[in-house]
This record gives C-alpha cells, structure tokens and sequence, in this order.
DNA sequence: TTTAAATTTAACCAATTGGTTAAACCAATA
DNA sequence: TATTGGTTTAACCAATTGGTTAAATTTAAA
C-alpha cells in the first residue's frame, strides 16, 4: 500500500468539505472537488464512488464532530457558573475554528431530517444532556438558580452561541454597517454570554 | 386583461415560494413548481422568464416581509419590558405561521451574501434599530436595566427567538426525544423568553 | 528490473435540466 | 362571429452533470 493513498484520500475529503460547506449537497459540482483536491474527476470517483457516497462521509463526520464538541464542553463536573464561562469559552473558540460549519449542519438536516439519526443516534450525547439536566435540577431545588424549564434553559443557551454563525450572513452584514468587526463582536460574546445567563438565572 | 392572468401568476408564486424554501435555489427544479401550480412549464417561463428571476422575486419579497415583520414587533413606543413581551408574543405568533423561512432566508443569504443588499437595503430598518438602542440607552442610563453592550443584547433578543426556527430540523428532533411538541415548546417561549431576558436585564 | 497500484488523459454516455418553439385549444369579449 | 390572450401539448435543443471506460503514464515498492 501506498502511502500518497492516505494523503490523496484526505486532499478529497477536505476539498470536498470545502465545497460542500460553501454550496450544499445540490450546489456542488464534482468537478469543483476534483480541481479543489488537485486531482481530476476520474480518480475522484475511483476513491469515493458517487456523490451522495462521499457526501456522506464529509457530513457525518463534520456533523459528528460538532454535536460532539458541542456536548464536550458541558460534560465536566464544574458548578454551573464555572461550567458556562468554560463552555462559551471553549464553544465560541471552536466555532471560530470552523464558522460554516454549524450553517451546513442545520441547512442539511432541515432539508433531510433523516440525516440526523445517523450522527446523534448514538446514546452519548443523551447521556451528557441527562447529566446537565440533573446538575440544573439539584442547583434549581437547592435554591442557587432560577426555577425554570430545563430545555427552555439548555436552548436559549444554544441559541445564544450558534445563532451568530449559523446566520453569519446577515449578521455580519448588519453589525459591520455599525463599524464593527464580526470577529471582535464574537469573541466579546465569550464573556458576556456567561454573565447574561447568570444573571437571568439569579433568584430574587 | 383577463382576472386569470393574476391568479395564475400568484399561484406559481406560491408554488415557487413553497419549493424554494424546501430545496433551496440548486435544488429546485422548474418543472416542480408547474406540477405544483398546476400548469405546465411553458406557462410557467411564460410569466418568469427564468429560474432567476422567479427565485428573485420570491426571495426578494419572503426575505423583505421577515425583516419587515421582525423590525415591526420593535417599533412602538412601549417601555423596554413591555415591549419585549410583546415583541416575543408577535414575532414567536409570525415565525409559528412560517416556520421555514427563516432558514431559507439565512441559507440563501449565507451562500450568497450579495442578495442581502436588495432587501436590506431600505434605511428604514437602520431607523427602527436607532430608535430602538435609543431607548435602552436611556433605560441603561437612567439605571432601569443592567448596562451592556446594545448591539450584542439585541442579537441576543433576535436568537433567543429565530434560533429554534433556522434549526428547526435538529430541534425538533431533539426535543421530541423527550417526549415535547415542537409546538408547545415553542408557544411556552412567548413567555418564558420576555422574563428570561428581563431578569438577566435587572440591575443589582 | 519487474510488478502493482496510483494517477492522468480524454473520450464517451445517459440522464437531467433550463429554456424554446410552434401549433393547437379554449374562453371571454368586442 | 372574429379576435385576442391565456393555456396546453409535445417535441425539441444545448448545456450541464454524474459517472464510466480504457489506455497510457508515473510512482513506489518488492
């Protein structure tokens, strides 16, 4: 075996996340992986079969990984407060990393739902959101935070974080006709995002 | 001028409206919005010339009415609180009777940012959104409400409420998995949302 | 050096798709 | 009744696109 096969299996696989990202399943060209990849069309297809094949693998895979990032930040045993300013923190720096990335995920599975068994079907990630669910509860019943719903709670936490990149077209667009930088915007966010959310959730 | 001529072209106008919103511009097929107008693909280039120009029309007119309806919610002369609970009763009430098209709106503004500019454009929404952070500037000052950066608490208001809608494939599933209706979940919002963001907003 | 696998070239194919055309049909209306 | 414009039918076209094929060429390893 030869090792330049890794290596060209991999220039596919992110040229192919590139345009898949950028355009969608239906936007995309084969034709534009195989010049992003450097490579022509026949070999494209002697490594990954048909479209929908290598759709596939760059979707579960990117998908995958950002459920799992996702979750990744909130399962540890930190209290709640320190758990948010690490989240935000941790979350916000990966989707920095990757800004297109939650925009494709959604996209994709508002037009084929079914794609999402797939990813989040494995029990992990119910797991750690029955976790979180249970620290909110003790800290609710405890009188530390807020009585509220949980998943009204762990959505507006979501929401608060994803919702900037996932419409980074438009809010980029808006926020720099007030002269500022989206990225500046962002990683602002980091710390006011924790402090809103405990605020929201003290008791009076 | 015959009365069908105007029924006809406002049934392909929804029928592409309909398509467009499901599939995105790519993955829509003309022949598709005849069969669901009911007419033929002749009739249909014989109104819309091209797929541009239809895609433009519709996505001109969808996205224009949800910036419309978003920045309508806001403009009145309510204090702050009253008017977030409004503005979550309404734009929730909107977003319930189009529950699409606020991820086609962002997905077609993500891949191509460009369109933004002919709906946005109008200074009208620059206005709403002056008078807007007017007024919490006052309420900052006058030590009504917590002081924070204007622009980050509006994007958080706007997320809190559109995010379950651009996503609404993966938070549907999600929360179906605990036995919740996407629907309640989101009527419950109407008011869990106004004292969420209110109690975050109070001064200590 | 031989061999096998990776890669290119380039032609090719079938299906899809946006769009056109021309003739015929139908309904209202002048 | 003749006309006009909306509508259908159905064939057609050119371009695009996913995918294939076979032969030639390069590369690396045995």
């Amino acid at each position: 075996m030869d090792h330049t096969e890794k290596v060209t299996e991999e220039k596919i696989f992110e040229a192919a996340a590139e345009v898949f990202e950028e355009k969608g399943f239906a936007g995309t060209r084969m034709q534009e992986i195989a010049d992003r990849a450097g490579i022509n069309k026949a070999l494209l297809h002697y490594y990954y079969r048909t479209k929908e094949k290598l759709f596939d693998a760059v979707f579960s895979q990117l998908a995958g990984f950002m459920f799992q990032k996702l979750y990744a930040c909130i399962d540890n045993d930190l209290p709640l407060e320190e758990k948010l300013k690490l989240f935000y923190k941790e979350h916000i720096n990966f989707l920095r990393k990757h800004p297109g990335l939650p925009a494709f995920v959604v996209n994709e599975i508002n037009q084929h739902p079914e794609r999402l068994l797939r990813v989040i079907g494995d029990d992990q990630i119910v797991a750690v959101r029955k976790k979180l669910f249970m620290q909110i509860d003790n800290e609710m019943k405890r009188g530390d935070i807020q009585e509220m719903d949980k998943m009204q709670l762990l959505m507006n936490i979501v929401a608060l974080s994803v919702f900037p990149f996932v419409a980074k077209g438009i809010i980029k667009a808006i926020i720099e006709e007030e002269d500022i930088e989206f990225d500046d915007f962002i990683e602002a966010r980091k710390t006011e995002l924790p402090s809103f959310i405990i605020n929201a959730l003290k008791v009076r």
